[in-house]
RNA sequence: GGGCGAUUAGCUCAGCUGGUUCAGAGCACCUGCCUUACAAGCAGGGGGUCACUGGUUCGAAUCCAGUAUCGCCCACCA
């Protein structure tokens, strides 16, 4: 049979593929099984495929095989985020590079625009996951602002301003200048940059002391509306009461009193900006002050900044700071390291500016959210986030739910003729009969009505997600809701355990009563070997297709698991997909080994090969034991290594060496039979890992039908296991490496044929495995004997003494000090097990097992130094 | 500034409710092999005061306290 010795997954990947497909084995209904369920963490429409997707995805695929083939009714539903914020400046940079500025357009044709552009570029990433080999259920693709699902949103705000969960307010929110919208909290990043403090004179009307503020936003001057001090500073007291004058602007503004001045900082003098700081704006209301709004929406001067109007914040600070040196009120410049926030979207910094905005009130929503999490209901992986979520819960502050965008739900909120007075309905048909009811006026008509121009927060449609996807907004009663709401498992990253994770927690109590999941599995980080982050600028971030191209899905699937536990980062190197793709022609290799082999039913079972299949059997037992207890602790990464090292180490290395025929023999039917066994149970279980390998394997082990295949297949459930088999293997191994160690040391030819002797046979595995420690070891011969043996070499396993009658290549003197040397070794261990017996307390306190086993262990060190000591008297 | 977590081999990590000489795995490294499945391989090997200091205990990598270093999350000190 003709099979090549390098594994070749260029042409086999995409047929299973594409096989699969055809089979429509991915697809899911609702059945009598139990439903196995995951939604994707829906990628953003813009995005492209990046290795934190990679990892992402192959864990998930490995959950949803192994519990396919677990006889689960296994459902994954793929899709697509409409990315609102993020989208829109794709549109726009997109549409400036055509010459065309938003502001041309209207609403309508705009959303025509980006709504092209979601049909061109939305389905890249998906058809990209598909390569990796991801089995979703296509046909239920969703995105989140595909008909049925833009519905469930408006509904579900109409629903919570109906409530009272929803208002509308001004509030100081953070303004993303270059995306001309608010963003909510949790989309403001927090950086240390260097920046400096700036210490400014104000003139004080009456007195010739002035007072010295100082600021890092030498700008904002020109929105002050007052100065504060901390009304215990003894330095200003006879400044209380006073007007300061702001410079350049020579605003009037009163010197107030405030306890929130902190007299360490600065000066101890405060200038109160209302319109551009948080801290300022409660200062403003409690001391009634009127507020100056300096900027555009666009991060321009505005024209009650009367100064530098129109100019960009920035160059306008240098020119305040340049005007301000010139007319002397520039007292001192310092170095400052100061946070500041930059949106999470477009990296802009971010203006804290007073915005009417709508909310969402989160205290009481999120109470079941926070429980559910706390008593184990939803369990995350690892459980350390716990803390972490527990934090963010009890802290949790009003999200800003309106962004000033185009593209995305648009608030279902109607305003009455010219005033701030509104209505919340569904179609303007509604709007209009609330509108006509709220004001009492029944001659309005839907030309009073002009609908809010906001759009909301693309996280409040995700946080939807499990449910919508089912159509349970809508329709809570709904088979398809009903059978595979809650989903099972939920694997994402925790850069969005708050954005995302938290907030599909707290929609899934209010719109469900139930969770929506049961185990949230955060993947860590994707970072270079130097631990740095996966960046285009650093040019460390490989593209994933490529990877593929070069290593195969499998390899780079493989790769991505080797070492990534959950939480913990992934550090990338070129290394992890090759071990990956060197793991697929390890297994390529053995089945090659085995189709190669010719069967000759005439032959009888030898002997090496009854006992390693007992032996494997037992082994592969003991690994799905273990696997078991690995997938229930979402321990992805260990469990791949225990597979690995079953087929490599156990498999590969012992198993197929030992039963192996001689080179041109052939080889007896049962064995044949059981070694097709385990290939065939290997395979399976490693599917989930390496679905295209093992398809194609598992294709080539027997003719098989079409519509058949590995991943309908079920997994190997593990059996009981004989730990004294294993045992005795793993002594009879530890005798074939000492013989392969003496062989080397002595410079034996790799083919000469030894002897070997063994001392205290009855209680050796030797009876078991004698033949397969004959053919692995390269024996002659394997005698049981009673008494030492003089001019030989000899090593031990546990109990059991062997000796090799080599005596031309002894060297006595070596002997002897190896000897010693172990004598030393062993009477050290005996000492330290005495020192423990000879301990009254510890026989006392310590449990009688372990009392025992002391105990037996002094028998076992005596006994050998009574022959170690016998042997070294008899070499003197 | 507040909170959470980590520190075990050159690297990435296991080590569960203290107890076998318990210090482990993979990768990397060293030596020898192109041996008739696989050099993307085979055989053999070296390598760690379990961050530090105390404490609890018959017994500590494991429990407790402190110290140091790192990471993450939250936070309005201009």
């Amino acid at each position: 049979m003709d099979i090549p010795s390098k594994y070749d997954p260029s042409k086999t990947e995409q047929r299973w593929y594409d096989y699969w497909m055809k089979q429509d084995f991915f697809a899911s209904s609702p059945d009598d099984r139990e439903p196995y369920t995951i939604v994707i963490p829906p990628p953003n429409v813009t995005g492209v495929l990046h290795m934190g997707h990679m990892l992402n995805i192959t864990i998930q695929d490995v959950l949803i095989r192994m519990n396919r083939m677990n006889g689960k009714n296994a459902l994954w539903v793929a899709g697509t985020d409409h990315a609102s914020i993020a989208t829109e400046a794709r549109v726009v940079a997109k549409l400036k590079e055509e010459g065309i500025q938003k502001s041309d357009l209207s609403r309508e044709k705009f959303l025509e625009h980006a709504m092209e552009w979601k049909d061109k570029h939305g389905g890249i990433i998906l058809e990209q996951l598909k390569k990796l080999g991801a089995s979703c259920d296509w046909n239920r693709t969703r995105f989140t602002m595909d008909e049925g699902y833009y519905e469930a949103v408006i509904n579900t705000f109409i629903d919570l301003y109906n409530k009272g969960h929803i208002y509308r307010g001004v509030r100081m929110v953070n303004w993303d200048p270059q995306a001309r919208t608010a963003v909510s909290d949790e989309e403001v990043m927090h950086r240390e940059i260097n920046s400096k403090l700036y210490y400014v004179r104000y003139e004080v009307e009456g007195s010739d002391k002035g007072i010295t503020i100082a600021t890092t936003r030498p700008e904002t001057i020109l929105g002050d509306t007052a100065v504060a001090v901390n009304p215990e500073d003894p330095r200003y007291k006879d400044l209380h009461g006073k007007i300061a004058i702001i410079p350049l602007v020579e605003r009037k503004v009163p010197i107030l009193c405030d306890d929130y001045v902190d007299h360490e900082f600065g000066t101890g003098a405060l200038k109160i900006t209302p319109a551009h700081d948080e801290n300022d704006y409660e200062i403003g209301i409690r001391h009634n002050l009127e507020s100056v709004d300096i900027l555009n929406d666009d991060g321009t001067l505005s024209k009650e900044a009367e100064w530098f109007v129109g100019m960009d914040r920035f160059k306008a600070r240098d020119e305040v700071i340049k005007e301000l040196e010139s007319r002397g009120c520039l007292v001192k410049v310092e170095d400052y390291i100061n946070k500041v926030g930059f949106s999470e979207r477009t990296d802009a910094v971010i203006e804290p500016k007073l915005s009417m905005q709508w909310f969402l009130k989160m205290k009481d929503l999120s109470k079941p959210a926070l429980d559910a999490v706390l008593d184990g209901t939803i369990q995350l992986h690892p459980a350390k986030f716990k803390n972490v979520y527990r934090h963010w819960m009890e802290n949790v502050k009003d999200w800003c739910i309106s962004r000033q965008l185009w593209w995305g739900q648009r608030i279902p909120a109607w305003f009455i003729g010219k005033t701030n007075d509104y209505v919340v309905a569904k179609t303007i048909e509604e709007a209009l009969k609330a509108a006509q009811a709220k004001t009492g006026n029944s001659s309005l008509t839907a030309a009073d009505l002009r609908q809010d121009e906001d759009v909301l927060d693309t996280w409040f449609s995700s946080w939807l997600w499990p449910i919508a996807l089912f159509d349970g907004i809508r329709d809570p009663e709904n088979n398809e809701f009903k059978y595979y709401y809650p989903t099972n498992d939920l694997v994402t990253a925790p850069d969005i355990l708050f954005f995302w994770v938290a907030r599909m927690i707290i929609a899934g109590y209010e719109y469900s009563g139930q969770k929506p999941f049961s185990n949230v599995y955060l993947t860590g980080m994707v970072r270079d070997s130097k631990r740095r982050k996966m960046s285009k600028s650093l040019g460390n971030s490989p593209e994933p297709l490529d990877l593929i191209k070069k290593y195969s899905a499998d390899g780079v699937r493989v790769g991505m698991l080797f070492c990534s536990p959950a939480g913990g980062d992934l550090l990338y190197d070129d290394s992890l997909p090759e071990q990956g793709r060197n793991f697929g022609n390890k297994i390529w290799n053995a089945f090659r080994l085995i189709k190669g082999w010719e069967v000759d039913e005439n032959l009888g079972q030898p002997e090496n090969a009854k006992s390693a299949i007992g032996w494997f059997e037992n082994k592969i037992n003991g690994s799905l034991k273990q696997l078991e207890d690995q997938y229930k602790k979402y321990r992805i990464s260990e469990a791949l290594m225990t597979l690995y090292r079953l087929f490599w180490d156990d498999f590969s290395a012992w198993y197929l060496e030992s039963v192996k025929p001689a080179y041109g023999q052939p080889m007896d039917l049962e064995t044949y039979k059981s070694t097709i066994v385990f290939m065939d149970m290997l395979v399976r279980m490693l599917h989930p890992f390496m679905p295209f390998i093992t398809e194609e394997i598992w294709q080539y082990i027997e003719e098989r039908k079409e519509g058949e295949s590995i991943m309908v297949q079920s997994m190997p459930r593990a059996a009981k296991t004989d730990s004294g088999i294993l045992e005795q293997f793993e002594d009879m191994k530890e005798a074939v490496t000492a013989i392969r160690k003496i062989r080397k040391e002595k410079n034996l030819p790799a083919k000469e044929k030894l002897e070997l002797m063994v001392r205290d046979h009855n209680q050796s595995y030797s009876q078991r495995f004698e033949s397969i420690l004959k053919k692995l070891g390269m024996l002659k011969s394997v005698v049981a004997i009673n008494e030492k043996v003089d001019g030989a070499i000899s090593f031990r396993v546990r109990s059991v003494e062997y000796f090799i009658p080599l005596e031309e290549h002894i060297n006595p003197e070596e002997e002897l000090k190896d000897l010693e040397q172990e004598l030393v070794y062993q009477k050290g261990f005996l000492k330290k097990v005495m020192a423990k017996m000879n301990n009254e307390r510890f026989v006392r306190n310590a449990p009688a097992q372990v009392v025992e086993l002391e105990r037996k262990k002094q028998d076992e060190a005596e006994k050998k130094i009574g022959v170690l000591e016998e042997r070294i008297a008899g070499l003197k």
